[in-house]
DNA sequence: CGGGATCCCGCCAGATACTG
DNA sequence: CAGTATCTGGCGGGATCCCG
């Protein structure tokens, strides 16, 4: 599982699973609930090759559960393992500086409304 | 100043600043401290043309400052801005992270030792 | 519904060389 | 020392098609 990752420093092992375009946002939706593949397809606005791809990487990581009902149709259901719900305490310091920048942002526009 | 930031999810705005392979590790660096340019370079192992690249864009969106010593030989020292040290609490939370999954990763590493 | 296979394009990031 | 300019390869990620 992963054991490309086996690093040393929390920021670079870190980096390389924020990396992609979509993880952090895959995560957050996650940190919100169990949800279906196509939810997620729907809330984020990806395609489902990405999608796919990004999820099978947060599985290998060991960040990301998946479970296969076996029904007709086909329900597969993703959620955040034990270490993936450690990471929310991140989300929550991403979101919040998020907003802090984004007000920053607007305090410094060059044209003021 | 980076217009384009101006959105309204936090995790997609920070998710564009934090995409690139280097971004965190120079936000952490200068989190420690101001740094020359040179001293960035030794220390991430970074080629000098991506981080000067990865330097402008992060000036560009107000999160670091850079100070130019009309010295010879020149001398130029990069720091975190005001919102730049309030992302500081978000690399606490990564760090911390980081040593829980990469303890993780050794707990559930396939050939126990 | 979930997701693999393939094609393709754009951009990140490294290498190298040049400048003040 | 601190950059910029240019070229280039690789890869992320979108589009499309196909499959169980």
């Amino acid at each position: 599982m992963a054991k490309d990752l086996f690093g040393i420093c929390p920021f670079v092992t870190s980096q390389k699973i924020l990396q992609g375009k979509w993880a952090i946002l895959v995560l957050h939706e996650l940190s919100q609930g169990t949800r279906r593949f196509n939810e997620l397809e729907r809330e984020l606005g990806i395609t489902h090759a990405t999608l796919s791809s990004q999820l099978k990487s947060l599985e290998r990581e060991g960040i990301v559960s998946r479970t296969v009902y076996a029904e007709v149709p086909p329900r597969v259901e993703y959620s955040l393992t034990e270490i993936g719900r450690k990471f929310e305490s991140v989300l929550a310091s991403i979101e919040a500086w998020g907003y802090d920048y984004i007000d920053f942002l607007h305090a410094n526009r060059p044209t003021a409304s």
